[in-house]
DNA sequence: TCCCGTTATGCAATCGATTGCGATACCAGG
DNA sequence: CCTGGTATCGCAATCGATTGCATAACGGGA
């Protein structure tokens, strides 16, 4: 079918190992300049692509990365992957995609199948604070976590700074006046769900604010959780005038909520949302939320992961921490006057 | 590292074939049953992975598919590429995404990159209605189209009756009332656009109704791209009570337009979507649209792209067209009274 | 002139699974 | 007892690229 390395030596007239070498930008100095420069024409020529199964067959490197994520459907997800796309490609590397639903059992099985396609190492957007699975895993290939952080243990991760995000929901809050703030936080399985909800302690605690009962945690990222959730929380405190969604979809929720209980977003209770997803800018009411940079993200974690698959030795565990930002929008407003002590 | 077919040889104290036959569900019945069983029990001992680099060096066949989707970002395809990999990977195969942002010359570099990774066929959910590329591509590889067909060459595809999604939308509006309907039509470059844009003009010619100076083509399906489109359009025809969009992004784009102008939707206009992408329930206001299978497009696709992997030989060209339905949400409604005639 | 070092290239093994072909053994029928 | 057939299994080549080692050529210095 396709061209071999064979065929080009056959052409130019010499042995397939100098095609090897000087087509490899790695040993072509080995290689007479003048033969390169042959090798490389008649290469172009008869459009030789080498074969990638030879190649790791041979190297034991496949050029491929796992990729795992929990749920492509959140729109989170797709921007991340971009960015990882875009930097493993332009170094040759393939990500192999996989949605694991937040199953756990789906995932190990998943992650049996890229190991089985012998990837040469995992990003992961699955990792749970405690996640047996993720140890294991470290000790075979070589890891970098994405958005999520595990606890369980130490792996090079790139994710988003939470106190700070959260910090700029809670001051942004407390600048327009209010003080009566509630949390709807995520799952305490996953990092993200128990960082935000730490950093909106902190954070509260900074300005003179009490949590006490005003934080209800989720037991998963749905919309419909938070509707739930969110209920409960307004119905038992009506004084609540602002929540901070621990992610966008919380928020949803929460807002669904509010409306649910015939009362206003924001004029009757501000929400903030986290992540930043797409088309949350033209939901109703178009959400403020905190931006985590999802390329960046993707990317950073991709450029991570290569440098660790280059330098084998290298036991430092780089773990980065990106800053979010804040968007405005109008899902949060002042307090009503009425409600102001 | 990971066990080989000769570990499992030497273990069970027999030939590297034998074993490889024992392991293959196609070629087992040419060993011996009670080998076949002692082979299998060493090899989930010695939790044996076959190498897919070595198999497909040997057979020309990497079991990956090539899955090329326009924009990840859209959140339509995310649940076309979870049928995809459902499907896929339960007939031992593995899809490799890229995303081309809508740019041929992307998607032309992506597919060679494809290639040089020797997928053994390709998904395309990118097609143009003049596409070059295609012709060149389906010689050498298996080709199923999802979502848009092309006209330049006939190619297996999984689509949607495009007819049939714009006639529901169309007399959903007729029959609350509206006669004055326009299109925002999809770029004429896509079949998906053009097709709609045709089955609009027939819906309403069904119906009656003209469609002269009330059909207004995007260049790119963007919501901007549309907003000016809308606004242009219900500015030199006033008269317009609903658009019909060619997509959802499209919609959301008319509703910016009519937002822009002052006016309300669905008060003064009514918006039709097409898609159902996730979201679009909690949008201002909840978008009527047509909502087609959005996994079942991805998972019969595949399974279409397996059965021609398998009979090679077949030359009919299957082409599915799956059929959508109509959400209403609140997007729509009567035409005010006043603007009827 | 001889020797040695550098440069350039060839040789052959190797990665692990697959498969056509041949060899062996065993059984039944003549 | 011999023969043809079948069930099992071994042998070895093969896929295409990589790479350690050997070899050859060549030039300069003693």
């Amino acid at each position: 079918m396709s061209a071999t390395l064979k065929d080009i030596a056959k052409k130019v007239g010499i042995h397939p190992a100098t095609v090897s070498r000087a087509l490899n930008p790695r040993t072509a100095h080995l290689v007479n300049p003048t033969t390169v420069a042959k090798v490389k024409k008649a290469a172009a020529a008869m459009n030789y692509l080498p074969n990638p199964m030879a190649a790791g067959l041979r190297t034991s490197r496949s050029h491929t990365i796992g990729v795992v994520i929990p749920d492509l459907n959140n729109p989170l997800f797709p921007g991340m992957v971009r960015g990882i796309q875009d930097t493993l490609g332009r170094a040759g590397y393939t990500p192999l995609l996989v949605n694991t639903d937040n199953d756990p059992d789906v995932e190990s099985h998943l992650v049996a199948s890229l190991s089985a396609r012998r990837v040469d190492g995992f990003i992961l957007a699955t990792a749970r604070r405690d996640h047996p699975l993720l140890a294991q895993l470290s000790e075979k290939f070589p890891i970098v976590l994405i958005n999520r952080v595990s606890e369980s243990v130490q792996l090079p991760s790139v994710a988003v700074d939470e106190q700070h995000g959260i910090r700029l929901a809670v001051e942004h809050l407390y600048g327009l006046g209010h003080r009566e703030i509630a949390h709807i936080a995520g799952p305490t399985w996953s990092s993200t769900g128990h960082e935000r909800s730490q950093a909106f302690t902190r954070s509260m605690k900074d300005h003179g604010l009490v949590t006490a009962k005003r934080i209800s945690a989720v037991t998963s990222w749905s919309i419909e959780a938070a509707n739930e959730c969110a209920t409960r929380l307004i119905k038992s405190d009506p004084a609540i005038t602002a929540i901070v969604a621990a992610n966008d979809q919380l928020a949803l929720g929460s807002i669904a909520a509010i409306k649910g209980m015939k009362r206003r977003c924001p004029r009757d209770v501000s929400v903030v949302g986290y992540n930043d997803m797409p088309f949350m800018d033209i939901v109703d009411p178009p959400l403020t939320c905190v931006r985590i940079p999802q390329d960046d993200i993707g990317s950073e974690a991709a450029r991570l992961l290569l440098s660790m698959l280059v330098e084998e030795g290298s036991t430092s565990v780089k773990q980065v921490r990106l800053t979010p930002e804040l968007i405005v929008r109008s899902s949060t407003t002042h307090p009503r006057v009425e409600r102001l002590q």
